[in-house]
DNA sequence: AAAAAAC
């Protein structure tokens, strides 16, 4: 991760660095100047760039400090990040791939930008399903010229190699810069980062009312993250996206001294990226005021919203001083949206547009996911015969990183501990880690030291790790949804990937949401697994169905079936795009939205996905 | 019953 090493690490031991940098695998040294990073000299990913890169951050973190533009070392926070990986699945591969690692495999779809503007790959692109409804809703715009986001967005937007908008942002992007609400269904890893920090941007310069130093920060924007190696994620695009524009991005999380990002804040802040917890902290410190937030946007806004978290969002929107809904823009993120999620969102947002982009090319798609049954006694011994298969295979080690997700931190430390006893080079991660721990045991993964990390849920979301092949649910979670989120850690780059999860009889009720998550992803569903979930719909109602209306979407706007809470509901003005005019809103039609006066349109198939050579170069089979 | 997120 990138969010401490170059901040506190580096300041602190300085001479310790060396040890500390990420790892470069041998085979990817000297292959930097090809493709889409052509501008970048090979020597500058040396060991000694690194070094030096690493240390030129030191803990001044602002923008204007990036090397970007010198001998074109920029945007790949190289020194630090050890490469965050995009899934490379569209044409953003650099956005998340600071060292083009997914063009390296040569396997990948995304690099047609290069040669071939018109290679069929952009025939997928168009065909990936968006449904959007809401009303008003502003057009798409099919490439980054006709956005047009001025002449600074546009030479970043240049510079991160970003050729042609993708899907999430072809849409978001006109609707963010509209000003309208947002909520947008996407997979990680499809740049939606980028499609709310180009407009939140856009709109801070067209301001033209930039944020001076002083003792009380008053940022325009504010960026939420559930956990704290996201926020520091999106601060590192946001600064890339945000460099030479004068807007300032300053990044607030727990863990780490609050002194350093204060001293940031005091220099001025347009942009803040935080977690709540650090951000209640400064702002009942009077160090941060809201008051002048013109944007608020929340990713992984499922997370943010479940019961651990509504209540410090709440706080944070409604009780302090920040604007209220309607006089801000509010846009919301995840990958997944369910119902009840939806209706809390609701809250926050003012006329908004529900925007899904499909999952073609995402997370499930790519991923062979199989469910063993196993019960809890045998688990470890069942771990343990998988690890040695792959160990046999060839299957493990560097390039090849398996990612284990437990139920408890306590879990995690056990299993970390039996698997070191047993050989297995693992590391554990976990919230009741100190951020240097996490932070080492994130490193140590990523660069193949440990090839096994256990996890618990702080590592499901957000969380980009390259060459992660194999994500084993030791135990399942309770949620679907965070299911989803978890094996969305691998199949990455273009690259296949396995998910196995252990089943035991303590997972009954996610039976049912989870054989028809396996038959929306076209996976083998277990017999046995069938028979529980039949059995287990009679205890447990609904499904993954009721939230995605069995299409494959990634999600489905909770406002079409909420029809008798509109009536009844007295925060039926929440609902507010659909005019006032709830009793017409007819739900035997799928285009009632026309007769509303709320639009609604479905583009591309279902059927087409782009075509992967990379299934048996994954040597999982 | 658990994880995350402030000091």
């Amino acid at each position: 991760m990138t969010w401490s090493d170059g901040v506190t690490e580096s300041t602190q031991r300085p001479q310790t660095r060396p040890t500390q940098l990420p790892y470069l695998p041998p085979h990817l040294r000297n292959k930097y100047n090809n493709g889409a990073i052509s501008s970048m000299p090979t020597s500058s990913l040396n060991d000694d760039y690194a070094n030096n890169n690493a240390n030129s951050y030191g803990f001044t973190t602002e923008s204007t400090q990036l090397p970007l533009g010198r001998g074109g070392r920029g945007y790949g926070h190289r020194g630090r990040g050890g490469g965050r990986g995009g899934r490379g699945r569209f044409h953003q591969t650099q956005e998340q791939d600071p060292y083009n690692i997914a063009s390296k495999f040569g396997e990948l779809e995304v690099n047609v930008d290069d040669d071939s503007p018109e290679s069929t790959n952009f025939a997928a692109y168009e065909d990936i399903p968006v449904e959007v409804s809401g009303s008003e809703v502003p057009s798409p715009a099919s490439s980054f010229e006709e956005i047009d986001l001025g002449e600074s967005l546009n030479r970043n937007i240049k510079r991160c190699k970003y050729v042609k908008p993708t899907p999430i942002q072809r849409h978001a992007i006109p609707i963010a810069l509209a000003g309208r609400d947002l909520m947008a269904c996407a997979q990680t890893g499809s740049g939606k980062t980028a499609a709310f920090c180009f407009p939140i941007i856009h709109a801070i310069l067209k301001l033209n009312r930039l944020s001076k130093p002083g003792r009380v920060a008053f940022p325009l924007a504010l960026i939420l993250s559930p956990t704290r190696e996201l926020a520091c994620q999106i601060y590192e695009e946001a600064k890339k996206f945000a460099y030479q524009t004068r807007v300032r991005v300053v990044v607030a999380y727990g863990g780490a001294p609050i002194v350093h990002q204060l001293h940031n804040l005091e220099k001025g802040v347009d942009i803040l990226v935080a977690t709540p917890g650090r951000l209640v902290d400064m702002i009942e410190r009077a160090k941060v005021s809201l008051s002048m937030i013109k944007c608020l946007a929340l990713d992984e806004a499922d997370r943010m919203l479940d019961m651990g978290f509504e209540p410090q969002i709440r706080k944070i929107v409604q009780q302090m001083d920040m604007p209220p809904c309607g006089s801000r823009q509010t846009m919301f993120f995840s990958a997944t949206f369910p119902d009840e999620i939806q209706r809390l969102a609701s809250d926050f947002l003012s006329n908004y547009i529900f925007l899904s982009v499909g999952r073609v090319g995402s997370s499930t798609d790519l991923i062979a996911q199989r469910v063993e049954f196993v019960p809890n006694m045998d688990k470890r011994n069942h771990l343990m015969n998988l690890l040695r298969g792959q160990e046999a295979n060839g299957t493990n080690g560097k390039h090849a990183l398996t990612l284990i997700f437990v139920e408890t931190k306590r879990g995690a430390d056990a299993l970390e501990h039996w698997l070191s006893l047993n050989g297995f080079p693992a590391i554990a991660i976990h919230g009741d880690k100190v951020q240097m721990e996490r932070e080492r045991a994130l490193k140590s993964f990523k660069s193949g030291y440990t090839p096994i990390l256990v996890a618990t849920d702080v590592a499901s979301r957000g969380l980009d790790v390259p060459h992660v092949a194999h994500v084993i649910n030791f135990d399942l979670p309770k949620d679907i949804d965070d299911y989803v989120h978890r094996i969305g850690r691998t199949g990455r780059a273009g690259k296949s990937g396995l998910a196995t999860a252990f089943f035991s009889d303590q997972n009954v009720p996610l039976a049912k949401a989870l054989v028809e998550l396996l038959q929306e992803a076209n996976q083998e569903v277990p017999l046995w697994l069938n028979d529980y979930a039949k059995r287990a719909s009679n205890i447990v109602g609904g499904g993954r169905a009721r939230r995605f209306g069995g299409s494959k979407f990634g999600g489905y706007d909770f406002r079409r079936d909420a029809q008798y809470e509109i009536e009844n509901d007295p925060y039926s003005s929440t609902y507010g795009s659909f005019d006032g005019t709830t009793s017409s809103y007819d739900l035997s039609h799928t285009n009632s939205y026309a007769a509303t006066g709320v639009d609604s349109y479905s583009t591309g198939s279902y059927g087409h996905e782009f075509s992967h050579e990379t299934v048996e170069a994954s040597g999982w089979d």
